[in-house]
DNA sequence: AAGACGGGGTA
DNA sequence: TACCCAGTCTT
């Protein structure tokens, strides 16, 4: 055991939070944990965690449930092809695996949603094999930690790292160890602000040294957003209204929505002949993705409208829409006009 | 190799 | 604004 190892898991013993997968290494529970927390904080992410444990509290209840039940446990969290993914994996456990998950690095990285840094976090903890995890954490501490500036999101540079965490990983303790060193990149070595102070490392750092830390890890790609303008139709009759579900190859798939009509500028939605529905403007939002910047108009309108868009509508008692997942856009919409409160 | 894919948080 | 988050999949 290496003296940066020994100084790493001392650090993780005393500072490491109490967070609900870490109670047992359950591996179908750390693997939800696991796919919950890409791309999302612990914080953000907790109660999700939560929810999909007492919803689906076993592999077979996931696998049994309906794509429609798991997708609305995901409303809100983002990037839905996680839910979708974990959903169909859960079939591929059930039915290939007779409900036992798998149990090495390359077994698991088959399953769908579950890539290098995934495989590699639960074969480590649930399993003991020595993999190295290499997540936005250990980048960051990494990057810092040797002074290495090499972009993070090139090929090479997941090599190079990655090839570092192999020869840092305490191949002993491989689940403790990742854990750690995720631990650390999310309460000391954090992206601004670093407690570098309270480091453990502090006397070894090459950028701490370098007065480098502000400029690593590097990154080199910056992600480009396009606008997007979007009119939604609020149509009501008695208790029920309208949705449809998004099928395409596009943001929220499989998610429900109420009737839309995408336009390619803001003003177009003016050629657009509304005049017999005379549909009343209600309420418009700004709505931020990763890579859109949606512009949304919603408004009341009657059923006539729906001869003037392409798409399968029906009819959805309003006692019943907690049975469907809605993009957060469309929730902020009927939430602030009454017709869903928010959980 | 480069884009696409959500939503919330920080400075 | 710009960047980040226990990344993966598609093109």
């Amino acid at each position: 055991m290496t003296d940066f190892a020994i100084k790493l898991q001392q650090w993780f013993t005393v500072n490491k939070r109490e967070l609900p997968w870490r109670m047992v290494n359950d591996p179908y529970k750390v693997w939800l944990s696991e796919i919950i927390l890409q791309q999302t904080q612990v914080v953000q992410g907790e109660s999700y965690y939560l929810k999909f444990v007492d919803s689906f509290p076993t592999v077979f209840d996931l696998a049994s449930a309906s794509e429609d039940r798991v997708l609305r446990r995901w409303q809100g969290l983002g990037y839905y092809s996680r839910a979708r993914n974990l959903h169909a994996a859960a079939k591929t456990i059930v039915d290939d695996y007779n409900g036992v998950f798998p149990n090495t690095f390359n077994d698991i990285i088959k399953l769908k949603g579950v890539g290098p840094y995934t495989a590699a976090a639960i074969a480590s903890i649930c399993f003991d094999e020595p993999c190295a995890v290499v997540d936005g954490n250990v980048f960051r501490f990494i990057s810092r930690l040797k002074g290495i500036s090499t972009a993070i999101d090139s090929t090479v540079g997941k090599k190079e790292f990655s090839q570092i965490a192999d020869e840092l990983l305490d191949k002993e303790n491989a689940g403790e160890h990742n854990q750690a060193m995720m631990e650390m990149g999310a309460l000391v070595c954090r992206p601004s602000n670093p407690l570098c102070h309270d480091c453990p490392f502090n006397t070894d750092c090459v950028a701490l040294a370098s007065k480098q830390i502000g400029n690593l890890p590097y990154k080199e790609k910056r992600t480009k957003q396009r606008a997007r303008y979007l009119h939604f139709f609020l149509i009501r009759n008695e208790n029920k209204i309208v949705l449809e579900k998004r099928n395409a190859k596009d943001i929220w798939k499989n998610l429900y929505q109420l009737p839309l009509k995408e336009t390619r500028s803001a003003k177009k939605i003016k050629s657009f002949d509304l005049r017999e529905s005379q549909p009343l403007f209600v309420k418009k939002y700004k709505h931020i993705l990763s890579h859109q910047i949606l512009y949304a108009s919603f408004y009341f309108a009657d059923k006539s409208v729906l001869s003037q868009l392409e798409g399968e509508y029906f009819d959805v008692d309003l006692e019943l829409l907690d049975d469907y997942a809605f993009p957060q856009l469309v929730v902020n919409f009927l939430s602030d006009v009454g017709v869903v409160k928010t959980d």
